[in-house]
DNA sequence: GTTTTTGCAAACCATTTGCAGGGTC
DNA sequence: GACCCTGCAAATGGTTTGCAAAAAC
C-alpha cells in the first residue's frame, strides 16, 4: 500500500502539513482498488472505528484532487467518485459492480481531440473520458452466478 | 428552434402528454445553444416569467433523458448538466465560457473501447467522453479582450 | 507562538417525494 | 371518467462553511 504514502508526500511537496486525518485518509483511499464516493471513505473509517470528521475528509479528498493525486470521475449515474491514480493525465476503466479501476493511458485521444478541433472550430482544452464495463474479477463471479 | 418540437414528438412517440408544462420546457432547453443545469431552466423560466414548479422542471429533464432527447454531461466542477441532442450515441464538445456545445460522431472510440478491453482485460459495456474548450464564438470574444 | 487543521454542528443547495388538485385522452 | 401530470411544500442527501479547540511547525 505505498500509495497512502504517495498521497501524503504529495502533500508534503505542496508545503502542506501531513496531519494525521490527512493521513487516515490517505489510508482510506490506498485500501480502495478502485472508485470510492467520500461516503464510501466515512463508511470505511466507520468501520475501522477511526474517528474522522466528514468535513475532514471532504476537505482531505478536495486537497488530493487539487494536487492531482486523485482524479474525480463521475459514475453514470451521476454520483461524484474518486479513484487514486499515478500519472497525470490519463483515463480510467471502471467497473461497474465493484467500483475497482484501471488507468489506461492516453491512446489516442490526443489525436481524436484535434479532429474534433479541425471539423468544429472549437479549441480543445480539455476532456474526459471514462469507461464503464466488468473487471476480469466481476466476469469471473458473474458466469458462477 | 425546431428543438423544442422534437422533443415534444418525442414525448408523443412515447405514448406520453405533450401537456403545457413539458411544452415549455422544452422550448427553454431548447433555447439553450448548449449544457444546462436544471437550475438554469429554472432560473430561465423565472425571467420569462413563466411559472413552472422546480418539480415538474426535474421530471421533463429527467423525461426527456430517458427518452434519449438530451443527454447527460458532467462539468468538469462537477456540475450535472444536460444537453440537447439529436442522435442516439455520441459525444459532445462544450464551451466552458458559454456553455455551447457541439455534437461530434462516435468517431474511433469503438475501436479505442476495443483496445482497452484487450489490455485490461475489462468488458467495456458503456463509455463516456466530453470534451472542453472554447467555441469559436469565444475565442473571438477572447481576442478581443 | 504563530499558522494550519480539525471537528462539530449548522447551513446550504440540488434533487426527490407525497399528495391533493387539475388537465388530458 | 380514468389516468396522467402538476405544483406545492416538506423531506432528503450530499457537500460546504463558521468557528473555537487542537495539532504541527
Amino acid at each position: 500500500m505505498a500509495a497512502a504514502e504517495t498521497l501524503i508526500v504529495a502533500v508534503e511537496d505542496a508545503g502542506l502539513r501531513p496531519t494525521g486525518p490527512r493521513r487516515i485518509v490517505a489510508e482510506l483511499v490506498a485500501a480502495r482498488e478502485g472508485a470510492f464516493t467520500a461516503a464510501d471513505l466515512a463508511a470505511a473509517a466507520g468501520e475501522r472505528s477511526v474517528r474522522v470528521g466528514r468535513a475532514t475528509i471532504f476537505r482531505a479528498i478536495e486537497l488530493f484532487a487539487a494536487l492531482g493525486a486523485i482524479e474525480r470521475v463521475d459514475l453514470p449515474d451521476g454520483t461524484h467518485a474518486y479513484v487514486a491514480c499515478v500519472v497525470q493525465h490519463h483515463h480510467h476503466v471502471i467497473c461497474s459492480a465493484c467500483g475497482r479501476s484501471a488507468e489506461i493511458g492516453d491512446l489516442g485521444i490526443g489525436a481524436l481531440a484535434r479532429d474534433v478541433a479541425r471539423r468544429t472550430g472549437y479549441r480543445v482544452d480539455d476532456h474526459r473520458l471514462e469507461l464503464f464495463g466488468l473487471c476480469p474479477v466481476c466476469q469471473q463471479a458473474e458466469t458462477h452466478t
